[in-house]
DNA sequence: TCGAAGATTGTCT
DNA sequence: GACAATCTTCGAG
């Protein structure tokens, strides 16, 4: 099992920390058990010059998180149904996070597919933002809290060579879609879309 | 107090 | 591929 990612691995360029969450594991523990998967995808959300990020609207009770210390999470709630996650980048005062878009999983299969039952493979129980959070049990308890301790962690893992990382534009966004800040794991079955 | 939009998902054609 | 579901958040009135 790997080392928990300390507060100062996000405390770094919000790109190189989106780079480097690629093979790293995120994990939750709840009362039901313990879920986790291997981060295949993710998305860069840099500051309020970033109109896709949620801090471009400025300083507010939602995007309270993001202004608060790297390496805590930001989960909020979209679509009036589904959860995302994102772990908070950049020192306090630049409100940058990497949202968590996709997952291979990894430990507590049967509660994933309890908590899917839309699912009809296990390719489809995270692969998509709000797919992972509900797979892993992770809503709005989690917001705001550190990850490096439970329910929420995240812990190194198998690193992904140069070759193997592929980068294309942001998706699902309407406001500046054309930024490559989208990282992903290539071949990788499990990314979304 | 009200209205509009949203970092998605699942279903139907 | 198109579109509905569903509700929180925020800014305007």
């Amino acid at each position: 099992m790997g080392r928990i990612l300390r507060r100062d691995f996000y405390d770094r360029e919000t790109e190189i920390v989106a780079r480097e969450l690629l093979g790293a594991v995120l994990e939750c523990r709840t009362h039901d058990g313990l879920t986790s998967g291997v981060i295949i995808e993710t998305e860069a959300y840099i500051g309020e010059h970033d109109a896709a990020c949620h801090a471009a609207v400025g300083r507010t009770l939602r995007t309270e998180p993001l202004y608060g210390p790297p390496g805590n999470a930001y989960v909020y709630f979209i679509y009036g149904m589904h959860w995302c996650i994102n772990a908070v980048t950049r020192a306090e005062g630049l409100p940058s996070a990497v949202l968590i878009r996709a997952l291979e999983p990894l430990d507590g299969l049967p509660l994933m597919r309890r908590r899917r039952p839309k699912a009809r493979s296990d390719r489809e129980l995270t692969n998509g933002p709000g797919k992972l959070c509900a797979a892993l049990g992770i809503d709005k308890r989690m917001n705001g809290l550190p990850l490096q301790r439970h329910p929420v962690v995240i812990r190194a893992g198998s690193p992904v060579k140069d070759s193997d990382v592929e980068i294309t534009p942001r998706i699902g966004i309407t406001q500046a879609s054309d930024w490559p800040l989208r990282f992903l794991v290539r071949g990788n079955s499990f990314v979304s879309r």
